[in-house]
DNA sequence: TCTGGGGTCCTAGGACCC
DNA sequence: TCTGGGGTCCTAGGACCC
């Protein structure tokens, strides 16, 4: 039976700003990091006609389309469409495993049409299923605006390559027993896991289609990729997947980075982004109920080489003290001459539980007690500009003008444009940068709210 | 104007234990 | 008084995904 679905939205982050942005509606929209050294995250469809794509440097973007709007995520507003989606999701099934903000999988058959799908046998089930993700599709549309494409198959690995073909805002559905003819003519990159790298190494035993993996046999492949890699990609190769959908997978690790518009080159400016880094992460930890036994610490340097330095402590821990005193220690044994672009912070074997035994936090800290620095009791944060800062895309509200979006700022004025989700196309207005009555303001649902 | 941020999984070598 | 193998933990790095 076919009842397994990938639910895949389209150009999520752009096609948001879209639906929140009457004004942007058929036009090309980038969504990513705005600063010299910010990438792409997700391109509109009129703007990918451009050529511009995910990971794409943003310089780049700009060059191949310069009259695009590039906005800086708005992920507040990201993660609301989402839940409501998931939501939509599990009402077909407790079987929701969600593969990031915009992707998920969904077993039906545990699901309230599970029955009838068995009774519909496998002819049958494959037109119920259909039927139930154009209605989920429809479904979709109406609450959000948005467009999302499904697969749907008998496995994940061909629900996800169903839901590739499908896109833009389509469904395919692969037959039970038709796995290995759609798969033969595919290129090995098609397959989930099969990477530049792989298809570098495929390439070199002449292997360029999944048909070619699928004769190599997995003697070859495991030779060529490794044990469990080569097995993997025979599997899928012939189209083998028999991986369940797993809901409320625990997050193994949590970790915050940032690259720095300009490299850093002083110690104690390392160390003091170090604890910044670290008391976000740490924050996050808290939210999250847990705590975490081993602390990594990543270096990028200037020339792009990425190095991690680990240490894994006697119990787990979610101070901040700890955590950013061992974070610092890892940051000594790095070469950092040259100069750093990218610094982040990250806690790994985690634990369900906080640690709370004051005795066993002391223990914690015991390696290298003797010269450990004062107590994490920070200088305050380098004094904040006057001036609040406005990023292109942001929500704002003027007490006059309402509701409305930030649509770029400089030279002390910050322009805005006034329209709504259920608007028309909105009027411009430009404002001083400290305008007493223009403030930030939370996202707008992007459908009225039903009852 | 080269190359984000948050993850997962795998491998390989050395330490250590039995 | 010469040589083992297996298992687990830790660390570092790499590939890949969205």
């Amino acid at each position: 039976m076919p009842s397994i679905i990938h639910l895949d939205m389209d150009a999520f982050f752009a096609a948001v700003e879209q639906a929140a942005k009457p004004s942007l509606r058929g036009k090309p929209v980038v969504v990513g990091g705005l600063g010299g050294r910010g990438v792409v995250a997700t391109a509109s469809y009129e703007a990918r006609k451009f050529g511009v794509h995910s990971a794409m440097p943003m310089a780049q973007a700009r060059r191949l389309c310069p009259n695009a709007a590039f906005l800086s995520g708005r992920f507040e507003a990201y993660r609301q469409v989402s839940e409501l989606v998931m939501g939509l999701l599990r009402e077909l099934s407790p079987l929701v495993e969600p593969l990031s903000l915009d992707e998920a999988f969904v077993d039906l058959e545990a699901g309230p049409y599970g029955p009838a799908l068995a009774e519909a046998g496998p002819a049958g089930g494959a037109e119920l299923v259909l039927a139930i993700a154009e209605d989920l599709r429809a479904d979709i549309q109406e609450r959000t605006g948005l467009t999302a494409s499904v697969g749907a198959a008998g496995s994940k690995l061909m629900a996800k390559i169903a839901s590739e073909q499908a896109k833009p805002d389509g469904l395919v559905l692969v037959e039970i027993g038709s796995e290995r003819a759609v798969l033969s003519v595919m290129p090995v990159r098609a397959l989930p896991g099969v990477g530049p790298a792989t298809e570098q190494a495929l390439r070199r035993a002449g292997l360029t289609t999944v048909d070619d993996l699928a004769e190599a046999g997995e003697a070859e492949l495991v030779q060529l990729l490794g044990r469990a890699h080569g097995a993997g990609v025979y599997q899928m190769s012939i189209g083998l997947d028999e991986r369940p959908v797993v809901p409320d997978r625990d997050a193994k690790s949590v970790s915050v980075e940032d690259t720095f518009e300009v490299d850093l080159a002083d110690r104690d400016r390392i160390l003091h982004e170090i604890d910044v880094l670290t008391a976000r992460c740490v924050r996050r930890l808290h939210a999250a109920g847990r705590s975490g036994r081993t602390v990594v610490l990543k270096v990028r340097r200037f020339d792009f080489s990425t190095l991690t330095r680990s240490e894994t402590l006697r119990a787990p821990t979610d101070d901040e003290a700890v955590i950013a005193e061992t974070a610092r220690r890892l940051a000594l044994q790095v070469d950092v001459t040259g100069g750093v672009r990218l610094l982040g912070v990250g806690v790994s074997q985690l634990a369900d539980y906080t640690q709370e035994d004051l005795f066993a936090q002391a223990a914690v800290r015991e390696p290298l007690e003797d010269h450990r620095p004062e107590p994490a009791v920070r200088e305050a944060e380098p004094e904040e500009p006057a001036v609040r800062r406005w990023f292109p895309g942001q929500d704002v509200t003027h007490a006059q003008h309402g509701p409305g979006w930030v649509q770029g700022s400089g030279v002390g004025r910050v322009t805005v444009r006034f329209e709504t989700p259920d608007s028309e196309r909105g009027r411009v207005r430009t404002f001083a940068v400290d305008d007493p009555e223009l403030v930030p303001s939370a996202p707008l649902p992007l459908r009225p709210l039903k009852t």
